[in-house]
RNA sequence: GGGAGAUUACCCAAGCGGCCAAAGGGGGCAGACUGUAAAUCUGUUGUCAGCGACUUCGGUGGUUCGAAUCCGCCAUCUCCCA
Protein backbone atom coordinates (compact mmCIF):
# COMPACT_ATOMS: atom_id res chain seq x y z
CA UNK A 1 0.00 0.00 0.00
CA UNK A 2 1.24 3.39 -0.84
CA UNK A 3 1.14 6.47 1.17
CA UNK A 4 -1.98 7.40 -0.29
CA UNK A 5 -3.92 4.44 -0.43
CA UNK A 6 -3.70 4.43 3.48
CA UNK A 7 -5.11 7.89 3.71
CA UNK A 8 -8.23 6.47 1.47
CA UNK A 9 -8.59 3.38 3.26
CA UNK A 10 -9.01 5.39 6.38
CA UNK A 11 -11.35 8.02 5.23
CA UNK A 12 -9.41 11.20 4.66
CA UNK A 13 -10.00 12.06 1.25
CA UNK A 14 -12.39 13.77 0.21
CA UNK A 15 -11.71 14.54 -3.63
CA UNK A 16 -8.59 13.87 -6.05
CA UNK A 17 -7.47 15.80 -9.17
CA UNK A 18 -5.83 13.18 -10.95
CA UNK A 19 -6.44 9.99 -9.40
CA UNK A 20 -4.88 7.48 -11.52
CA UNK A 21 -1.57 9.87 -11.88
CA UNK A 22 -1.39 10.35 -8.31
CA UNK A 23 -1.49 6.72 -7.66
CA UNK A 24 1.43 6.14 -9.84
CA UNK A 25 3.13 8.61 -8.06
CA UNK A 26 2.86 7.83 -4.40
CA UNK A 27 3.79 4.53 -5.50
CA UNK A 28 6.75 5.52 -7.39
CA UNK A 29 8.35 8.43 -6.21
CA UNK A 30 9.19 10.32 -2.80
CA UNK A 31 6.41 12.88 -3.29
CA UNK A 32 6.61 16.33 -1.69
CA UNK A 33 3.65 17.51 -1.05
CA UNK A 34 2.28 20.73 1.03
CA UNK A 35 -0.55 21.65 2.93
CA UNK A 36 -0.97 25.42 4.39
CA UNK A 37 -2.68 26.76 7.08
CA UNK A 38 -3.88 30.40 7.71
CA UNK A 39 -2.47 32.01 10.65
CA UNK A 40 -6.60 32.95 11.92
CA UNK A 41 -6.25 32.36 15.40
CA UNK A 42 -3.11 31.83 17.79
CA UNK A 43 -3.88 27.97 18.56
CA UNK A 44 -4.87 25.25 16.15
CA UNK A 45 -8.04 23.06 16.63
CA UNK A 46 -9.15 19.80 15.52
CA UNK A 47 -9.48 20.43 12.06
CA UNK A 48 -5.81 21.33 11.71
CA UNK A 49 -5.43 17.97 13.76
CA UNK A 50 -6.80 16.21 10.87
CA UNK A 51 -4.62 18.01 8.21
CA UNK A 52 -1.79 16.74 10.79
CA UNK A 53 -2.49 12.92 11.13
CA UNK A 54 -2.53 12.67 7.33
CA UNK A 55 0.85 14.87 6.77
CA UNK A 56 1.84 12.23 9.46
CA UNK A 57 0.68 9.07 7.59
CA UNK A 58 2.36 10.27 4.31
CA UNK A 59 5.58 11.14 5.81
CA UNK A 60 5.44 7.93 7.50
CA UNK A 61 5.77 6.51 3.99
CA UNK A 62 8.59 8.29 2.87
CA UNK A 63 6.60 11.37 1.22
CA UNK A 64 8.15 15.11 2.21
CA UNK A 65 5.77 17.63 3.36
CA UNK A 66 5.79 21.15 3.45
CA UNK A 67 3.77 22.96 5.74
CA UNK A 68 2.59 26.45 4.49
CA UNK A 69 2.28 29.10 6.90
CA UNK A 70 -0.13 31.76 5.41
CA UNK A 71 1.87 35.45 6.61
CA UNK A 72 1.04 36.24 2.98
CA UNK A 73 -2.33 34.58 2.63
CA UNK A 74 -3.22 35.61 6.06
CA UNK A 75 -3.03 39.24 5.04
CA UNK A 76 -5.66 38.95 2.53
CA UNK A 77 -8.32 35.59 4.39
CA UNK A 78 -10.13 33.69 2.67
CA UNK A 79 -13.60 34.53 1.85
CA UNK A 80 -15.08 31.57 3.52
CA UNK A 81 -17.89 33.24 5.31
CA UNK A 82 -20.53 33.81 3.04
CA UNK A 83 -21.65 37.05 4.89
CA UNK A 84 -19.24 39.13 6.16
CA UNK A 85 -15.61 40.33 5.03
CA UNK A 86 -13.24 38.83 7.73
CA UNK A 87 -12.02 40.95 10.00
CA UNK A 88 -8.36 42.01 8.63
CA UNK A 89 -5.55 41.27 11.30
CA UNK A 90 -2.36 43.18 12.14
CA UNK A 91 0.53 41.60 10.77
CA UNK A 92 2.06 41.51 14.37
CA UNK A 93 -1.07 39.24 15.05
CA UNK A 94 -0.60 37.19 12.12
CA UNK A 95 2.93 36.91 13.16
CA UNK A 96 2.34 36.29 16.11
CA UNK A 97 -0.26 33.67 15.51
CA UNK A 98 2.77 32.27 13.02
CA UNK A 99 5.22 31.68 15.88
CA UNK A 100 2.19 29.61 18.17
CA UNK A 101 1.52 27.28 14.74
CA UNK A 102 4.83 26.46 14.47
CA UNK A 103 5.49 25.70 18.17
CA UNK A 104 2.11 22.89 17.90
CA UNK A 105 3.33 21.52 13.65
CA UNK A 106 6.52 20.48 15.32
CA UNK A 107 4.47 17.99 18.08
CA UNK A 108 2.92 16.14 15.15
CA UNK A 109 5.69 16.54 12.22
CA UNK A 110 9.24 15.21 12.37
CA UNK A 111 11.32 18.06 10.53
CA UNK A 112 14.47 16.71 11.57
CA UNK A 113 17.48 15.81 8.94
CA UNK A 114 15.21 16.97 6.13
CA UNK A 115 12.04 15.07 6.45
CA UNK A 116 9.74 17.88 6.41
CA UNK A 117 10.19 21.60 4.90
CA UNK A 118 8.48 24.46 7.45
CA UNK A 119 8.34 27.92 5.01
CA UNK A 120 6.09 30.91 5.53
CA UNK A 121 4.11 32.25 1.85
CA UNK A 122 4.69 36.21 3.49
CA UNK A 123 8.40 35.38 2.97
CA UNK A 124 7.31 35.87 -1.40
CA UNK A 125 3.64 36.69 -1.80
CA UNK A 126 4.38 40.17 0.55
CA UNK A 127 6.83 41.65 -1.35
CA UNK A 128 5.59 40.72 -4.77
CA UNK A 129 5.53 43.90 -7.55
CA UNK A 130 1.82 44.11 -8.32
CA UNK A 131 2.00 45.59 -11.91
CA UNK A 132 4.93 42.39 -12.96
CA UNK A 133 2.72 40.01 -10.87
CA UNK A 134 -0.30 41.02 -12.95
CA UNK A 135 1.34 40.69 -16.27
CA UNK A 136 2.56 37.27 -15.51
CA UNK A 137 0.32 35.72 -14.02
CA UNK A 138 -3.03 37.50 -13.83
CA UNK A 139 -3.90 37.29 -16.96
CA UNK A 140 -4.12 33.18 -16.78
CA UNK A 141 -6.90 33.52 -14.36
CA UNK A 142 -10.55 33.53 -15.40
CA UNK A 143 -12.71 35.74 -13.50
CA UNK A 144 -15.69 33.52 -14.96
CA UNK A 145 -14.50 30.52 -13.43
CA UNK A 146 -13.52 31.97 -10.07
CA UNK A 147 -17.19 33.49 -9.64
CA UNK A 148 -18.66 29.94 -10.67
CA UNK A 149 -17.21 28.53 -7.75
CA UNK A 150 -19.47 28.18 -4.73
CA UNK A 151 -17.79 30.43 -2.19
CA UNK A 152 -17.23 33.19 -4.66
CA UNK A 153 -20.28 32.81 -6.21
CA UNK A 154 -22.84 33.32 -2.69
CA UNK A 155 -20.96 35.87 -2.01
CA UNK A 156 -20.99 37.80 -5.59
CA UNK A 157 -24.99 37.13 -5.44
CA UNK A 158 -25.11 38.29 -2.26
CA UNK A 159 -23.43 40.16 0.50
CA UNK A 160 -21.13 41.49 -2.32
CA UNK A 161 -17.11 40.49 -3.11
CA UNK A 162 -14.67 43.08 -3.24
CA UNK A 163 -11.52 42.61 -5.53
CA UNK A 164 -9.33 42.57 -2.39
CA UNK A 165 -11.21 39.08 -1.32
CA UNK A 166 -11.06 38.11 -5.20
CA UNK A 167 -7.39 37.97 -4.95
CA UNK A 168 -6.94 35.10 -2.29
CA UNK A 169 -7.36 32.17 -4.46
CA UNK A 170 -4.65 34.16 -6.86
CA UNK A 171 -2.55 34.29 -4.00
CA UNK A 172 -2.88 30.69 -3.22
CA UNK A 173 -2.51 29.34 -6.72
CA UNK A 174 1.21 31.26 -6.62
CA UNK A 175 2.08 29.71 -3.57
CA UNK A 176 1.75 26.43 -5.26
CA UNK A 177 3.50 27.54 -8.24
CA UNK A 178 6.05 29.09 -5.95
CA UNK A 179 6.56 25.81 -3.98
CA UNK A 180 6.63 23.60 -7.11
CA UNK A 181 9.83 25.74 -8.62
CA UNK A 182 11.76 25.93 -4.99
CA UNK A 183 11.08 22.39 -3.63
CA UNK A 184 9.68 19.93 -7.08
CA UNK A 185 6.34 20.23 -4.72
CA UNK A 186 3.86 18.78 -6.63
CA UNK A 187 0.75 17.92 -4.45
CA UNK A 188 -1.56 20.15 -2.60
CA UNK A 189 -3.70 19.16 -0.08
CA UNK A 190 -6.15 21.13 1.99
CA UNK A 191 -9.61 20.81 3.70
CA UNK A 192 -12.81 19.78 1.23
CA UNK A 193 -13.10 23.83 1.38
CA UNK A 194 -10.11 24.79 -0.11
CA UNK A 195 -10.68 22.53 -3.10
CA UNK A 196 -11.45 25.64 -5.92
CA UNK A 197 -7.85 27.15 -4.54
CA UNK A 198 -6.29 23.86 -4.56
CA UNK A 199 -7.36 23.17 -8.34
CA UNK A 200 -6.40 26.94 -9.41
CA UNK A 201 -2.76 26.63 -8.20
CA UNK A 202 -2.53 22.93 -10.39
CA UNK A 203 -3.68 24.57 -13.39
CA UNK A 204 -1.52 27.91 -12.75
CA UNK A 205 1.98 25.33 -12.46
CA UNK A 206 0.40 23.44 -16.01
CA UNK A 207 -0.01 26.72 -17.29
CA UNK A 208 2.97 28.87 -16.61
CA UNK A 209 5.53 25.68 -16.15
CA UNK A 210 4.01 23.33 -18.13
CA UNK A 211 4.27 20.91 -15.21
CA UNK A 212 1.58 18.19 -13.73
CA UNK A 213 0.38 18.99 -10.72
CA UNK A 214 -2.39 17.44 -8.59
CA UNK A 215 -4.85 18.27 -5.38
CA UNK A 216 -6.46 16.33 -2.77
CA UNK A 217 -8.80 17.52 -0.57
CA UNK A 218 -9.10 16.24 3.14
CA UNK A 219 -12.68 15.18 4.49
CA UNK A 220 -14.41 17.18 7.47
CA UNK A 221 -14.75 15.65 10.58
CA UNK A 222 -18.37 15.38 11.05
CA UNK A 223 -20.74 15.79 13.96
CA UNK A 224 -23.47 13.17 14.45
CA UNK A 225 -26.00 14.83 12.69
CA UNK A 226 -23.62 15.45 9.72
CA UNK A 227 -22.80 19.15 10.20
CA UNK A 228 -19.46 20.33 9.68
CA UNK A 229 -17.33 20.88 13.31
CA UNK A 230 -15.20 23.12 14.11
CA UNK A 231 -15.34 26.99 14.39
CA UNK A 232 -19.25 27.87 13.66
CA UNK A 233 -20.98 25.67 15.96
CA UNK A 234 -20.42 25.70 19.34
CA UNK A 235 -16.95 25.96 21.06
CA UNK A 236 -13.97 25.12 19.35
CA UNK A 237 -11.97 22.37 20.68
CA UNK A 238 -8.62 23.74 20.94
CA UNK A 239 -4.49 21.85 20.80
CA UNK A 240 -3.47 24.49 22.84
CA UNK A 241 -3.91 23.14 26.23
CA UNK A 242 -4.06 26.95 27.72
CA UNK A 243 -7.25 27.33 25.73
CA UNK A 244 -8.39 23.73 25.92
CA UNK A 245 -7.50 21.82 28.84
CA UNK A 246 -6.52 18.47 28.69
CA UNK A 247 -9.13 17.25 30.91
CA UNK A 248 -11.98 18.93 28.64
CA UNK A 249 -10.12 17.39 25.37
CA UNK A 250 -10.30 14.63 26.82
CA UNK A 251 -14.10 14.35 27.86
CA UNK A 252 -14.71 16.04 24.56
CA UNK A 253 -13.88 12.69 22.16
CA UNK A 254 -15.13 10.69 25.46
CA UNK A 255 -18.18 11.98 24.43
CA UNK A 256 -18.75 12.27 21.29
CA UNK A 257 -21.98 10.49 19.18
CA UNK A 258 -21.93 6.78 18.59
CA UNK A 259 -22.19 7.77 14.72
CA UNK A 260 -19.20 9.32 14.35
CA UNK A 261 -17.01 6.95 16.39
CA UNK A 262 -15.90 5.13 13.07
CA UNK A 263 -14.51 7.97 11.39
CA UNK A 264 -12.62 9.63 14.61
CA UNK A 265 -10.92 6.35 15.11
CA UNK A 266 -9.60 6.33 11.72
CA UNK A 267 -8.67 9.41 11.48
CA UNK A 268 -7.66 11.08 14.50
CA UNK A 269 -5.84 7.67 16.02
CA UNK A 270 -2.97 5.45 14.97
CA UNK A 271 -4.71 2.51 15.50
CA UNK A 272 -4.48 -0.14 12.65
CA UNK A 273 -7.84 -0.78 11.17
CA UNK A 274 -8.53 -4.26 12.32
CA UNK A 275 -8.62 -2.78 15.81
CA UNK A 276 -10.73 -0.03 15.07
CA UNK A 277 -13.17 -2.31 13.83
CA UNK A 278 -13.03 -4.54 16.39
CA UNK A 279 -13.40 -2.06 19.12
CA UNK A 280 -16.82 -0.74 16.50
CA UNK A 281 -17.89 -4.13 16.29
CA UNK A 282 -20.41 -3.71 19.53
CA UNK A 283 -23.74 -2.02 19.68
CA UNK A 284 -25.30 0.28 22.62
CA UNK A 285 -23.14 0.85 25.63
CA UNK A 286 -20.38 -1.66 24.59
CA UNK A 287 -19.37 1.10 22.59
CA UNK A 288 -18.20 3.16 25.55
CA UNK A 289 -15.09 1.63 25.36
CA UNK A 290 -14.50 2.51 22.17
CA UNK A 291 -15.07 5.79 23.19
CA UNK A 292 -12.30 5.72 26.05
CA UNK A 293 -9.83 4.32 24.01
CA UNK A 294 -10.97 7.30 21.58
CA UNK A 295 -10.16 10.15 24.07
CA UNK A 296 -7.09 8.43 25.26
CA UNK A 297 -5.52 8.17 21.76
CA UNK A 298 -6.44 11.22 20.56
CA UNK A 299 -5.09 12.92 23.90
CA UNK A 300 -1.96 11.00 24.03
CA UNK A 301 -1.12 12.34 20.56
CA UNK A 302 -1.89 15.77 21.03
CA UNK A 303 -0.78 16.54 24.95
CA UNK A 304 1.23 13.15 25.56
CA UNK A 305 1.04 9.43 27.44
CA UNK A 306 1.41 11.44 30.99
CA UNK A 307 -1.13 13.54 30.56
CA UNK A 308 -3.31 11.12 28.68
CA UNK A 309 -2.93 8.89 31.59
CA UNK A 310 -3.42 11.64 34.32
CA UNK A 311 -6.87 12.47 32.70
CA UNK A 312 -8.63 9.18 31.57
CA UNK A 313 -7.91 8.11 35.36
CA UNK A 314 -10.33 10.61 36.79
CA UNK A 315 -13.48 12.56 36.14
CA UNK A 316 -12.45 15.23 38.58
CA UNK A 317 -10.13 17.63 37.76
CA UNK A 318 -8.85 19.21 40.85
CA UNK A 319 -8.55 22.91 41.57
CA UNK A 320 -6.39 24.78 44.09
CA UNK A 321 -7.92 28.09 46.33
CA UNK A 322 -5.57 30.19 48.89
CA UNK A 323 -7.06 28.94 52.77
CA UNK A 324 -8.71 31.94 53.18
CA UNK A 325 -11.01 31.50 50.89
CA UNK A 326 -13.12 29.25 53.30
CA UNK A 327 -12.12 31.18 56.28
CA UNK A 328 -15.49 32.97 56.81
CA UNK A 329 -17.22 30.86 54.80
CA UNK A 330 -17.83 31.22 51.38
CA UNK A 331 -21.45 31.73 49.52
CA UNK A 332 -22.15 28.77 46.79
CA UNK A 333 -22.79 31.40 43.83
CA UNK A 334 -18.82 33.04 44.48
CA UNK A 335 -18.04 29.55 45.19
CA UNK A 336 -18.90 28.22 41.48
CA UNK A 337 -17.48 32.14 40.03
CA UNK A 338 -14.53 31.48 41.61
CA UNK A 339 -13.43 28.54 40.48
CA UNK A 340 -14.59 28.90 36.99
CA UNK A 341 -17.29 26.56 36.50
CA UNK A 342 -20.02 29.32 35.67
CA UNK A 343 -18.83 32.47 34.32
CA UNK A 344 -21.18 35.24 36.42
CA UNK A 345 -23.32 34.98 39.37
CA UNK A 346 -26.21 34.87 37.73
CA UNK A 347 -25.34 31.72 36.08
CA UNK A 348 -24.44 30.26 38.96
CA UNK A 349 -27.65 31.52 40.89
CA UNK A 350 -29.58 29.95 38.02
CA UNK A 351 -28.03 26.44 38.37
CA UNK A 352 -28.39 26.38 41.82
CA UNK A 353 -32.16 26.88 41.33
CA UNK A 354 -31.93 24.23 38.87
CA UNK A 355 -30.77 21.72 40.86
CA UNK A 356 -27.97 21.93 38.90
CA UNK A 357 -25.47 21.96 41.62
CA UNK A 358 -24.16 19.35 43.93
CA UNK A 359 -21.26 19.63 46.63
CA UNK A 360 -20.53 16.06 47.92
CA UNK A 361 -22.97 14.48 46.35
CA UNK A 362 -25.55 16.49 48.43
CA UNK A 363 -28.10 18.97 45.88
CA UNK A 364 -27.65 22.95 46.97
CA UNK A 365 -30.47 24.53 45.95
CA UNK A 366 -30.25 27.64 48.01
CA UNK A 367 -28.47 30.37 46.50
CA UNK A 368 -27.27 31.62 49.99
CA UNK A 369 -25.86 28.63 50.95
CA UNK A 370 -22.44 28.96 52.66
CA UNK A 371 -19.85 26.78 52.53
CA UNK A 372 -17.05 26.59 55.31
CA UNK A 373 -15.12 23.68 54.21
CA UNK A 374 -13.71 23.54 50.83
CA UNK A 375 -10.53 20.82 51.64
CA UNK A 376 -11.45 17.93 49.21
CA UNK A 377 -14.85 19.30 48.31
CA UNK A 378 -16.13 17.49 45.19
CA UNK A 379 -18.17 20.15 43.57
CA UNK A 380 -20.83 18.68 40.06
CA UNK A 381 -22.46 20.99 37.77
CA UNK A 382 -25.00 19.31 36.19
CA UNK A 383 -23.77 15.28 34.87
CA UNK A 384 -21.06 15.84 33.19
CA UNK A 385 -19.11 18.55 34.98
CA UNK A 386 -16.93 18.23 38.21
CA UNK A 387 -14.12 19.59 40.03
CA UNK A 388 -12.62 18.94 43.55
CA UNK A 389 -11.29 21.51 45.61
CA UNK A 390 -7.49 21.07 46.95
CA UNK A 391 -6.16 24.01 49.01
CA UNK A 392 -2.75 25.90 49.54
C1' G B 1 -20.26 60.67 -8.81
C1' G B 2 -25.92 60.56 -7.72
C1' G B 3 -30.18 58.17 -5.22
C1' A B 4 -32.52 54.37 -1.84
C1' G B 5 -32.00 51.18 2.34
C1' A B 6 -29.54 48.44 6.39
C1' U B 7 -26.74 48.14 11.33
C1' U B 8 -30.81 44.70 17.44
C1' A B 9 -28.11 40.44 22.59
C1' C B 10 -23.37 34.20 21.16
C1' C B 11 -25.68 33.66 15.76
C1' C B 12 -30.10 34.49 12.66
C1' A B 13 -34.25 37.59 13.17
C1' A B 14 -38.91 40.58 15.01
C1' G B 15 -39.81 45.30 17.15
C1' C B 16 -40.66 51.20 14.53
C1' G B 17 -42.35 56.86 21.02
C1' G B 18 -44.25 54.33 26.81
C1' C B 19 -47.10 47.57 28.22
C1' C B 20 -39.02 46.41 25.77
C1' A B 21 -33.88 43.51 29.06
C1' A B 22 -36.45 43.60 24.05
C1' A B 23 -41.08 38.19 20.15
C1' G B 24 -39.37 33.76 17.47
C1' G B 25 -35.58 30.25 15.85
C1' G B 26 -30.59 28.29 16.36
C1' G B 27 -26.78 27.53 19.82
C1' G B 28 -25.52 27.27 25.21
C1' C B 29 -26.77 25.78 30.31
C1' A B 30 -29.90 22.90 33.70
C1' G B 31 -33.98 19.07 34.79
C1' A B 32 -36.53 14.18 33.18
C1' C B 33 -35.26 9.80 30.26
C1' U B 34 -30.39 7.29 29.16
C1' G B 35 -24.99 4.24 27.80
C1' U B 36 -20.45 10.22 30.38
C1' A B 37 -24.42 8.46 23.23
C1' A B 38 -28.48 10.14 20.11
C1' A B 39 -33.58 11.48 19.81
C1' U B 40 -37.59 13.54 22.75
C1' C B 41 -40.02 16.57 26.54
C1' U B 42 -39.49 20.74 30.34
C1' G B 43 -37.15 25.00 32.34
C1' U B 44 -33.56 28.71 31.54
C1' U B 45 -30.42 32.07 28.70
C1' G B 46 -27.69 40.96 30.03
C1' U B 47 -25.38 42.18 34.91
C1' C B 48 -25.63 43.08 40.08
C1' A B 49 -26.78 42.96 46.63
C1' G B 50 -33.71 38.02 44.47
C1' C B 51 -39.73 40.91 43.52
C1' G B 52 -35.65 46.26 42.85
C1' A B 53 -31.49 48.65 40.64
C1' C B 54 -27.99 49.20 36.79
C1' U B 55 -25.90 48.71 31.61
C1' U B 56 -27.61 47.16 26.44
C1' C B 57 -30.42 47.65 20.35
C1' G B 58 -23.36 50.51 14.93
C1' G B 59 -20.88 55.53 17.09
C1' U B 60 -22.00 60.39 18.67
C1' G B 61 -24.99 64.71 19.69
C1' G B 62 -30.09 66.31 19.98
C1' U B 63 -35.91 66.45 20.42
C1' U B 64 -39.24 64.53 24.33
C1' C B 65 -42.03 63.75 30.93
C1' G B 66 -40.24 59.26 28.30
C1' A B 67 -36.39 56.61 22.58
C1' A B 68 -34.08 50.30 20.10
C1' U B 69 -38.13 53.23 17.99
C1' C B 70 -38.03 60.64 15.94
C1' C B 71 -33.99 64.34 14.13
C1' G B 72 -28.50 65.84 12.91
C1' C B 73 -23.61 64.27 12.07
C1' C B 74 -19.93 60.05 11.63
C1' A B 75 -18.64 54.84 10.41
C1' U B 76 -19.49 50.31 7.91
C1' C B 77 -22.38 47.36 4.54
C1' U B 78 -26.18 46.42 0.63
C1' C B 79 -29.08 47.81 -3.63
C1' C B 80 -30.31 51.03 -7.93
C1' C B 81 -28.59 54.76 -11.58
C1' A B 82 -23.89 56.75 -13.91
Amino acid sequence: MNGLDILKQRGFIAQMTHEEEMDKLFTENKVVFYTGYDPTADSLHIGHYVTFMAVSWLQKAGHIPVILMGGGTGMVGDPDKADQMRPLMTVEEIDHNIERFKLQASRFIDFADGKAIMVNNGDWLRQLNYTQFIREYGVHFSVNRMLATDKYRTKFEGSGLNFFELNYVVMQAYDFLELNRRFGCNVQAGGSDQWSNIVAGVDLIRRVDGKDAYGFTYNLLLKGDGEKMGKTTGGVTWLDANKTTPHDFYQYFRNVQDTVLRQYLSILTFLPMEEIEELTAHEGAELNRAKEVLAYEVTKIVHGQQIADEVSSTRIPSHTLPKQTFADGINILDLLVLTGLVPSKAEARRNVQQGGITLNEEKITNPAHMVTNGDGLIIQKGKKTFLKITLE
